[in-house]
DNA sequence: CCGTGATGAGACATCAATGTCTCATATGGT
DNA sequence: ACCATATGAGACATTGATGTCTCATCACGG
């Protein structure tokens, strides 16, 4: 019985699933399965075949946004050159997956029981970006680094829904994140 | 068991079943109207008497919150002044009534048909304050002023989550609201 | 003391979502 | 050509939320 190899014959791509509920489920979070699969291009039964139910669905997709989070960490190199490019470079590398994060930091049914343990590392990973700034002296150290951290999440869900609602060109979250981030909307005085 | 300290025992505050509802909605937006009445110290009978569905709630708090918003805006007095100033003021007023307006930001649900007319009205106000900042010299105008208005909407949801969770204390989210929009995480070269 | 009105408790039917099943079809590999 | 597997379509029962109803209770005012 050497069968059960995967990868070949597989024609639904999870991911593409998972996205798709991820938009859906962030515009109306009682989105059904029926449309979920109506939506991604399967029927409900197979969308049923790999999501056991909405729960495991929901699993899924906390799943696939820390992995891709950490991804965007890995790629960015957050713990080298300085804590403001380090900074810049993960908005680069986040900007991609602003969709299925925002899902993630609204969707705080996630949290009601247990929280995945992936979100306390990459908290702490976070965490440490801004800490380090601040001792680098490129950061203010009246904003905690845990209060910088929620701002980012914060942010990066109102840029993706400013662009799902046409505010903001695709584009131009990447900078307008970094820079309001970065720097506020207020004028600098040495410009 | 007939408690309730209300002045007058048959007459349901509104307002408060509504809070509750909007945490509890936020938290989790499938929580049965079952769990709503409960929590809010009101049976089943009497939340529907008040509101005749789940979707007549979801609407009376979408004018809960457009009322408290409106009145903050006005409150603040945000036409006059510098528009710093104004701003301020603004998050002074609007802290308070984070958590309804983080559920209204978060909930695009209500979007899918036709959004509250009185949303285009806010976001008016809003991107108008931003727009004179911008026009006075005092706001950077490469940030355009309607990511302002989202980023503010972000903020304040991000900063009603990080209380909630203990990140932040309730005393300081004014601070750290106004502070991030207004200058960023980046340590000023003035200071 | 009694009547009006609001509320609490619960029964009941309904409906939508969900989970599970079967069967037919399509696809890819052997 | 044959077989294994994935998928689509749909039937079916179940579950939970919801809307509606009745009746008992409690508070307040006349």
């Amino acid at each position: 019985m050497s069968h059960m190899v995967y990868g070949c014959v597989m024609t639904v791509d999870k991911s593409h699933v998972l996205r798709t509920a991820a938009t859906l489920l962030t515009r109306k979070a009682t989105t059904s399965l029926d449309e979920i699969a109506k939506v991604a291009g399967i029927s409900r039964a197979t969308l049923h075949r790999h999501f056991a139910g909405r729960d495991a669905l929901i699993k899924a997709l906390e799943e696939l946004g820390i992995t891709r989070f950490e991804a965007a960490l890995d790629a960015a190199a957050i713990d080298e050159g300085d804590a403001t490019g380090a900074l810049r470079r993960l908005i680069t590398h986040i900007e991609p997956e602003a969709a299925l994060l925002a899902f993630l930091t609204t969707e705080n049914q996630l949290f009601v029981g247990e929280l995945h343990a992936g979100w306390d590392r990459l908290d702490e990973r976070m965490n440490s970006l801004f800490r380090r700034g601040q001792e680098s002296g490129e950061f203010r150290v009246d904003l905690t680094a845990a209060w910088c951290t929620e701002a980012l999440y914060g942010l990066v869900g109102a840029a993706a829904w400013a662009v799902h609602a046409g505010r903001i060109a695709p584009r131009d979250t990447e900078k307008m994140i970094a820079e309001l981030l970065l720097g506020g909307v207020r004028r600098s005085m040495e410009q």
